[in-house]
DNA sequence: CATGAATGAGCCTTCATTCAT
DNA sequence: AATGAATGAAGGCTCATTCAT
């Protein structure tokens, strides 16, 4: 009948802090960039001071590091492709393209700041690459081989269509960062018009008319 | 029956010492990012000193304007749709797309710099949306309505699409940017498998089916 | 019962810090200028880090500045003229030289530093002006048009008569910070000579041989 | 009858370049001061280039001294003194103070930089101080023990006298490059004004009242 | 002699990191 | 464990000076 242990309520308490300033982290980098922002106002906006930082963090790269480790959700994404399998390829796609859209939209300020570091941080880009890119790649790779197996989809070069995919969805992103309106503004229908369109192509009006 | 005159020689080397810069700029920020290459760096791999920077540069972010001045293509761009309004979609599609990432590829350094920073700097972000993105995206709009009306392509949400196909692009690049091996290494088969994949989309398996 | 608080300590503490770094600054600038001086050569004269002074002071500007402050003493100032209206004019005179010249005297350095700068900084000149030396010569003149109605001094331009004994404390200052030895050996003499040539001048010389 | 030879042609060149060249100096320093004007500016100034400058001076300190150059007039003040003897006290010392003060307003811009400097450049305070003030106080100081002799001026103490007497010139010069509006607008007024205060001193009003 | 591009030492300032309290 | 003052290395930029043309 104890309550939890000390080790476990500290366990907790070292948990929240970090989450508290790594929350911090991620809006400072976000709004100023992970250069630019310094751990001053990081510190600021967590509320604790720049010592209380480093008693949490190795160093200011290791902000970022955590940052990114809130962007590996492999497990869930490999449980996506799993629970598509159900359902046939169009339905799968159109789920997996929302999925995929939603949550990176509200994690779209997090992808600002890794995405501009990674670009021209070797180190974390590989680091990246190796623990989240390839493994998703991967498991996509597989899923996608047993529905062309299945005659669900059309005989192609899979690993360049995955890419196209995962390209398209990364790309629009972008384009949401980087300021489009039209996009920012309607992102709830972006998921729909892209998995029409992935589905059938632009040429697909030449089916219509067919029918 | 004079040569060249004083100025016209003087042009010629600023212009190529501009270049000299530039190009050293281009490639110290795309290894170590705006912020961490130093003008230092910069002037080492110019083969110049620090202060002949400044005799050709206002500072180190004009470095990175005239950087993203070579990304300022819109003419050739909207060259390149008149031309294609003379062939049919598809065949409009597949030489637009190899045609961009043809030409993208070429810049990807320069683009990974650019987009780093456009990132988390929206001064220089809006000023490249501004200059190059909005009127490229709506010479494309005017282009596919013309095309929807002609009943060449599926009615649909046009504004999207366009950024469908450029997110599509986009992403592809990013993903060839952040070390993806399978684009590094095929990225001549890329326009193909994409512009299939656009024109017919996944599904089209089920038209082989028909057949 | 309880001694001084946290933040008055500290109150304490910061403020002997930016006099222990306006103290250095002072010296340094008054052996090499305010230009030639480095902010390095303050810090080691005020066994401080580079970084610690700008903990304090906005930047080097500001530590002009407040070196200047020390010099705003009109309060003072107009204090000194009001006592001095008790007494007749060869009296307050002499005795307001006295002051004057003394405080002065003391101040040398920072005078130095001051005027250096101010000669040739047209906004640090107009900031002291106007702080400083227009509110003083007003106060003296109506002082002295009160002792003009009084017939204790002679009909004379009173803004200019201001001057000119104002100039002549100011420039066997200057000839002082110049190096010239007589005034620096003999400092303490140069306001009684000062005062009995301002009141009787050269020539009471006949004066003397009527009697 | 050969006109002059090819070495007085350069020579005259010589020196005009010189002048041109301290005159924009002078210019430039009175208005930046010394340390923050660079060459460049003093070059556009005088219509040559950076590298002229360094044909005709040996370096940026050296122009400093060449303006300086210009404040030596100890011969000329020596005549001063001399023709004065010829008149009684009064008239000598309104003459002086008029000449010295017309002289030195003409050149108030160069005092500006020169004191400026002076005041932090040890090296430069000597120099001027040994090769001009010292042999005008030592001038006058003889000049006045004549005067003391003769019974024409209070016994005094010399030294301090003339420092007195030099000091109020020099001060109203210093108050009038901190821009001390009553002394700037009404320069030609004030050698009256001191000269009457120098000879009578404000007490004078008691000698009207006897008479 | 004149030019002005090139140079690079050195400055002011920032900021990640440390450490005594 | 938290604090925040102190640190000092390093960066962007300036400018006096040089030198090839």
């Amino acid at each position: 009948m104890s309550g939890p242990r000390r080790d476990e309520v500290r366990e907790l308490v070292v948990r929240a802090r970090r989450e508290q300033i790594v929350g911090a982290a991620t809006r400072v980098f976000a709004e100023k960039g992970f250069r630019r922002a310094t751990t001053r106002e990081v510190a600021r906006a967590a509320g604790v001071s720049e010592g209380t930082i480093y008693n949490y963090f190795e160093d200011k790269d290791a902000l970022l590091l955590a940052i990114l480790d809130r962007l590996n959700e492999t497990e869930r994404r490999a449980a996506d492709f799993e629970e598509g399998m159900a359902t046939d390829f169009r339905g799968f796609l159109e789920h997996y393209l929302r999925r995929r859209i939603a949550w990176i939209w509200e994690s779209r300020e997090i992808f600002r700041v890794a995405l501009s570091e990674m670009l021209v941080n070797a180190e974390l880009r590989e680091r990246y690459l190796r623990s989240v890119v390839d493994p998703t790649m991967k498991i996509a790779e597989d899923n996608f081989r047993t529905r062309m197996e299945q005659g669900e989809v059309r005989e192609t070069e899979a690993p360049l269509a995955m890419r196209s995919v995962a390209g398209a969805v990364l790309g629009i992103l972008v384009l949401g960062l980087l300021g489009d309106k039209e996009i920012n503004s309607r992102s709830d229908e972006v998921p729909d018009v892209l998995a029409g369109l992935l589905i059938h192509g632009f040429g697909a009006a030449e089916g219509d008319r067919r029918g």
